[in-house]
Formats: C-alpha cells, sequence, structure tokens
DNA sequence: ACAAGATATGAAATCGATTTCATAATAAGA
DNA sequence: TCTTATTATGAAATCGATTTCATATCTTGT
C-alpha cells in the first residue's frame, strides 16, 4: 500500500493524503474520505521515504559493549522507556568490548541517518572523540565523564570514598585494592582515586602490593584473590571496584574458611541482584542505571530540539548499600 | 554527501558510482577516480535511499518483554552476535509486558520495512497469530512452541520431569509446586505438566493445595513459599518453574530456619548466575539461551534466502545442574 | 571482414513519501 | 464592493539511491 493507491481509492491527490496525515489543509469531507480508506486497507506510510524527504528518521543508535550484563541492560530499559514514549525507535549495536566494533557502528549509525546516538562506554579513547566530534548528530556518552560532548554518570569516586570508609571506620587498617583498568576512566580510575583518598584521610599508607587489577569477571576477581591471599600478605579489608569481581573473592575466601566480615571485611559497587542474595550479604553502592538511562534518552530528545546544542553533564549520586560483609562482630 | 555530488566530483555519472558500490560494470580507470573522491570525501550511501528502491533495509525487528532479564539478554546476545557478522542492524523494542505494545511493535516494525522479526514471547494469544500470520515478513518466535510460524523453544517439559524426579529418587514424596500462569505455555503449562508427570510416573498423587502459582520475580517466589508454608502442608520438596522464584522461596525458607536441603529439597528452571552464587547452590536446569538466539537469527536469515516460506521448528536440549539444594544427606 | 556477445556509459524512470507552486474558492475587513 | 487573508486542492519537484533503456565501444570466433 502506498499513498498513491490511497489517494486513487479516495479519490484524491496524494498531496491531500499527506496533508491529511500531516494536519494540513483539507476540508472535512475529503478527511472522512481518507480516513475510512486508510482504516480499511491498514495503511502506513513508509518510513524509508518519510525519512528520506524529511530528514527525521525517528531513529536512535544505542553503541554498547555487551547487552548481557545487568547494570547496561538497565541503562537500556530506562532509554526504550522514554524513546518508546516519544515514538523513536531503537537501533542497537553490541559491541562485544570491540573499541573496532564501536567505531565502526557509530558510523553505519549515520548511514541510517539516526537523529542521535546514546553511547555506552567503558574505554574511551582519542579516535571516539574524533569520531564523536565528526558525527553530524547529537551523542550522550553514559557512564563516563568526557568534555566534549554530552553525558551522564555516577558519582564513582565518592562512592567508592564512602564504601572504603566503612571499613576504615570498622577498624580496618590493612584494606586491599581489586580493580579494574584505570584506562576505564569511571570504573577503573575513579574508584580506585576514591579508595587512596579514603586511606588517606585517615592517615593510612597505600600499599602498592595489595592492591591488584583483574577484569569485570567473577572468575577474574576469584583470581585475584587468590593471588593476594597466596602472597600472605595481612589484609583485613577488601575494596573491589565491582560486585562482581567482591562475588569472585568471597568465593576464594570462603574456599580458604576465612570468615567474611570477621577477619575479612569486603565491598563492592553496583547494587546487583546477587549482592542481597548471597551469604553474606555484600556492602555494595546502589547507582541509578535505569534512571540513567531515562536521562540519557531525554538529553537526547532535549538537543534534538535545541537549535544550538549546549554540551551538558549530569553527575548521579547514589545510595551506599551496607549489609552483611561490612558488620562489626559484637 | 550524496551519490550526485560524488559523481560530480569524479566526474562520471551517478549511475556509474552506482555500479562502483554494486559491482556493476565500470571501467578501472572510473574505478580508481570513484573510489579516490569516496576515501577523500567519507562519503556513505543513505541506507534509506537504498532501503525505498532496492526493498532490501537490513533491518531486523526484535520484540522482547524485558530487556533487563538474564534470560533476555542473553537471548538477545546470540542473535546479535550472528546479525551483526551478517550486516544485518537491530531495531529493538522493548514492550514491557505489554500485549498491546507488542502488538503496536510488530505493525510499527512492518513500516520501518524490516525484512524479519524475532519474537521473544511469554504469552502468546490469538491477536498474535492474527497479526503474525498477516506481517508478510518472515516471524521467528523464541521461547514457545507455536505452529503457524518458525520456533524455537526449549524442551521445558522433561527438564522439569527430570528436576521433579531429581527430587523423588531422593525419597521426596510431597513435593509442592510453584508456577507461573499457565497462559505461558512454556514456562507454565510445559514445566507443570513436567512436573506432573513425573509425580505420575512414579505413582505419586499430585495434590492441588500444595501447587501454586506466581510470577517471574523473587518477590512472589517468596510470597508463594510463605502461603504454602502457613497453609501448614507437609512438605519435602518444591519444585519452582524459575530460579527467581526458586531463590524467593529460599530466602523464605531461610528465615523460617529450614534446612535445605534435609527438610526441604528444591530445584529451579535457567541455571541463572544466582543459582551457582546462593547457598545453598540451587540444582536446576541449564537453557542454551545465548545459542537459542544464535539459532534464531540463523533460521531467520535463512528464511529470507529461501524463496518458499518453510515453517520449521527447533527444539533445544538442556543440562541439568545437579546442584546442593538436592543433595541428599549422608 | 562481419555478426554476436561482452563491456561500458549516462539519461531518465523509479521507489514512496512531503513540500512547493500555482490556482481557486471562500471569508473577513475596509 | 473591493481588497486581502484564509482555506483547499492537485500537479510536479524533491529526497538519494538503483535500475532500465538506449547506445557505443571493444573483443571474439568464423
Amino acid at each position: 500500500m502506498t499513498i498513491a493507491e490511497i489517494a486513487k481509492l479516495a479519490g484524491v491527490s496524494s498531496a491531500a493524503v499527506s496533508r491529511y496525515l500531516n494536519n494540513g489543509y483539507i476540508s472535512d469531507e475529503k478527511k472522512q474520505k481518507i480516513k475510512q480508506v486508510i482504516e480499511q486497507t491498514g495503511y502506513r506510510p513508509s518510513l524509508q521515504a518519510q525519512t528520506l524527504r524529511t530528514k527525521k528518521s525517528k531513529l536512535i543508535g544505542i553503541v554498547l559493549p555487551k547487552i548481557n550484563s545487568e547494570t547496561i541492560s538497565r541503562i537500556v530499559a530506562g532509554i526504550s522507556l522514554i524513546l518508546s514514549e516519544q515514538g523513536f525507535q531503537i537501533l542497537l549495536a553490541n559491541t562485544e568490548n570491540s573499541v573496532e566494533k564501536e567505531l565502526e557502528y557509530l558510523s553505519v549509525f549515520q548511514n541510517n541517518n539516526v537523529e542521535g546516538i546514546i553511547f555506552i562506554a567503558t574505554l574511551l579513547r582519542k579516535e571516539h572523540e574524533k569520531i564523536i566530534k565528526q558525527i553530524g548528530v547529537p551523542v550522550v556518552v553514559v557512564g563516563q565523564k568526557v568534555n566534549y560532548t554530552s553525558c551522564i554518570y555516577h558519582n564513582d569516586f565518592l562512592a567508592s570514598k564512602e564504601l572504603t570508609e566503612i571499613m576504615i571506620c570498622n577498624g580496618r587498617k590493612q584494606i586491599a585494592y581489586i580493580g579494574v583498568t584505570t584506562k576505564d576512566k569511571a570504573a577503573g580510575l575513579e574508584r580506585k582515586k576514591g579508595y587512596l583518598e579514603a586511606l588517606k584521610s585517615y592517615h593510612i599508607a597505600a600499599e602498592q602490593d595489595i592492591m591488584t587489577e583483574s577484569d569485570f569477571s567473577m572468575e577474574a576477581g576469584y583470581d585475584a584473590m587468590k593471588k593476594l591471599f597466596e602472597s600472605g600478605k595481612k589484609i583485613d579489608g577488601i575494596f573491589c571496584a565491582t560486585d562482581f569481581i567482591a562475588i569472585g573473592a568471597m568465593k576464594y575466601l570462603k574456599e580458604k574458611k576465612v570468615n567474611i566480615p570477621n577477619d575479612i571485611q569486603i565491598v563492592g559497587i553496583g547494587h546487583t541482584k546477587l549482592s542481597s542474595i548471597i551469604t553474606p550479604t555484600l556492602t555494595t553502592a546502589h547507582f541509578y542505571y535505569k534512571t540513567s538511562g531515562q536521562d540519557a534518552a531525554e538529553m537526547l530528545l532535549t538537543l534534538l530540539k535545541e537549535e544550538k546544542k549546549v554540551i551538558k553533564e549530569i553527575k548521579l549520586g547514589f545510595e551506599i548499600i551496607e549489609q552483611e560483609s561490612t558488620q562489626n562482630n559484637k
């Protein structure tokens, strides 16, 4: 079904049908006739043809590193909620942590004439900046702070500091660190800084040899813990950059019959479902992931409406979830 | 940048540029010239214009009830893997369990001229059948068995039967059932049937008053367990239709100091991450979700290539993961 | 040397919508 | 009554690609 066929059936020009669809001048008489024909045929205009003519695709691209991740899928749920309310469609690119694919999709999306892009990122490189700057449509980065485009991120620094301080206040002095690569500014660098700042403000010396790096998986947390443990260093607390790392570490400690929280206290970040189910439950920070997705979508839609694109930054707060893993023994 | 501008810069017709892009007749001389211009300008053809002319949008629509679900996001990861290999883009619709939205998106996708649709469904109604039949492009249903379009699903019946049998073989006689609505053919009806069949084959009478219904959430599992417990019925085993339900139920039992697996054994389905982390670890069935996504995508791409659309069905196996929640006490 | 096929090219039509343009008819204001 | 807006309408141009068509040149095989 095309607009021309509808026009013929209704005995009008296709321009009239188009006006009917877009609230242009049209007499009541023809309006009725066209309405009737459209309902009968179930006609729906081709979005491609519309986009070609109007340059409004009603498409928003989302680039993300891994869809089957609890935090990321929550962000997407938030984005989707807002966009669907506003009649936008989502083009999804799952890049599987490949920088090449990220860059590739950022430009594939241009071919699709997306009106804007939401980029959920872990590592951001010079190439990202370059391509984002020249991309022609608004880009909102979620989860990382950047200065060359609008972004929305969490207060990783403060959350890490406060979590570490909980253990310090509980009398812990030998607090180890298991983090992710500092190339990841948010989950890597900022969280490490927060941890270090907490130590510093309590005049505790940071010790390089109880600070280690893993990746985002439980297995890596397990391995990192194993290495720490086998090094023989005295440890009475562990700051982990994510819940998963913490849970991996806890698994190892349980195997070694180390008591949590009596012997070692431990914290994570993310407030994943697991954190409240594992025994003992894990002290962590709740980040508003779904909200950050909603905010990102709203931010993008605002950018689309405004004529001059002002770069904006939103820093979201968090909530400390104190659970058993940092409960002081009485 | 349009093809006409490229043509002008290269001193050829736009037809020549198009032929260059689509491997048509073109002399080496012009080929070089065009290549050079395209590289300089970074030109990429408009997919809308291409679609309008060729009817090939390279778009596949995915309709799903909830993106921030472990199982569903794993399916999507599988789909995405295959589609991106083949140069297809994903249009995503998160319907938040609303049937209206499902039906709406199935037809919105038509406007977008998607070449095919993958439909991850929980409840399927007559309306779905009607709309899927008239939709004009191939539709693959994931997670439910239907006869009016191609589908791919798990052996819910057998998995449930085997899980229940584990508890029976462990000497359990009073096995309760906490499931989801039987309107959901797969997770509701088939799993219930499997549970009942296991009882039957061991000549154990099914008791209506220890069979209850909840939804997919942990909270609902908790509440259902509470009701069962407070009813005072003797129970020494529980079949739960999903891991989450089981975990909710376990939470309640722990609060009541009921020992798992000594007093009550329990099983779930899905092999979520949680199932291996909770204490005690949960016996469950591993379904190949990511694989099912991959298979669905491949199925769809095959349908696109074939001229006659043969309806196909794939039933996937599973793996029983026996863990502590059904470990017999020695 | 000549017909037949392969190679090469651009003008113009096409896909399905919106929008401009030209033109009427009607309503409102002076 | 005579402008001047406002409302209505369809033909044709337009968006940016591909494809058909007509035509020209170059190889081959005979």
